[in-house]
DNA sequence: TGTACATCAGTGAACGCGCGTTCACTGATGTAC
DNA sequence: TGTACATCAGTGAACGCGCGTTCACTGATGTAC
């Protein structure tokens, strides 16, 4: 039932955007507003659950893209399949996505709750770094990179790797923040409308972005 | 008159997000509301104005930054000038940010006119690596980048260059396009709220950011 | 210098709509003896 | 097998609020003769 209240309010915010409205999904469902609120104790509840549920949605479908890739070995294929989950779920998703990586929503908090269910496709892309540099593939020298890393830097830099891929360099981490970057970058900028009268070959055009990342990583 | 109601209706963005209420607006002016429709036609037209103004803000930082760098071949220190200039843009106003470059407003359809004020800043970056091809400081053999252009692309990035760098190679407006999407991944990140419990050294983690930027394109 | 008129910024009431949340309630279903 | 009771999903009315937009209007200011 709960799950029902969630398709419903999912197509609302297609439609709204992050103006979600209690009524409008009661009203969708037959059913009166105030019965809502046995299932969620208010507005911003519903929108932490289907934030919750998105990034678990995102995590789960990049981690299985990820995992087709049977040969581990093969990292340019893992990251490349990986990544266009990414564009993939939000192009399928856009309303979710927004809500995840959009302008955040006026006067919601999102509850810490949420840290975990969005580390996993960060988690992911990790793994790759991960099994390249346990593999020797990657190493932080080969990394098209010359500026040193600064110290305040190095410091958050080290502080993710320990919660995210533990044993891995600064250097790398910091490449793969990087990368984080670009690939949200350039999916948040096909969602949000920049690249209108730009980029047509919008599929193309992210493969292009996603394989000079994997040249500059070196695999 | 016209600028006090546009400078009332910012402050009002930044409390809530693109839920501007030309009521609020007028209260705060204390005036009655249906006497903001002598200034402007409705509420959608206040946002047009807004968001024009706030790319022609952005734009004219993004300049200016770029001019007080008087030895006009110092590409890497134009690049980290005007780049600086669209983060402190965007911190010092960061709901006119995301009007510009969050998630779009639900409804609400951006009119054409608004395109020559948003090129302003890629017209800016653009212009760095024009010097820089026009001196022979960048070359498109220079960047650290591998993978050929497909042709879809290619004929994307030639539109693109017509319009705002007429006779760099196509090699050198893809890479300043990832450029762009890294400036402004990073910027979006921070201000979204995708930095916390990851980075907080922000300014020097944006620095580091750009310099790699820098250091790809070879200057 | 004085009167008649036009301009126009701003008013106030209204229309018709939407919202989140509360609260006492109905009425069907399941449980206990 | 039958009755009494508890559970609980969903109702419907209400509270108090907000919104964009229209429309006839007031009343001060400026202009023309």
């Amino acid at each position: 039932m709960t799950d029902e209240i969630k398709t419903v309010a999912r197509r609302h915010l297609a439609a709204d955007g992050a103006n979600l409205s209690l009524r409008a999904v009661a009203r969708d469902m037959g059913m009166v507003s105030s019965a809502l609120y046995r299932y969620f104790a208010s507005r911003d509840d519903l929108l932490t659950a289907l934030i919750l549920d998105g990034y678990n949605a995102l995590g789960g479908a990049v981690e299985a893209a990820d995992a087709t890739v049977t040969d581990r070995g093969q990292l340019r294929a893992r990251w490349l399949s990986a990544t266009r989950a990414v564009r993939g779920w939000a192009l399928a998703n856009p309303a979710e996505y927004a809500l995840l990586y959009g302008s955040p929503v006026p006067g919601y908090a999102a509850p810490q709750d949420t840290v975990a269910a969005a580390a996993r496709t960060p988690v992911v892309l990790a793994g790759i770094l991960a099994d390249g540099y346990a593999s020797g593939a990657i190493t932080a020298a080969g990394l098209r990179q010359s500026a040193p890393l600064r110290s305040p830097v190095r410091a958050d830099l080290a502080r993710t790797r320990d919660q995210i891929a533990p044993g891995l360099p600064e250097e790398l981490i910091h490449f793969g923040l990087t990368s984080w970057l670009q690939l949200f970058g350039v999916v948040s900028f096909e969602l949000f409308g920049q690249f209108n009268n730009v980029i047509d070959a919008r599929a193309e055009f992210f493969d292009q972005q996603m394989e000079l990342m994997a040249d500059l990583m070196g695999i």
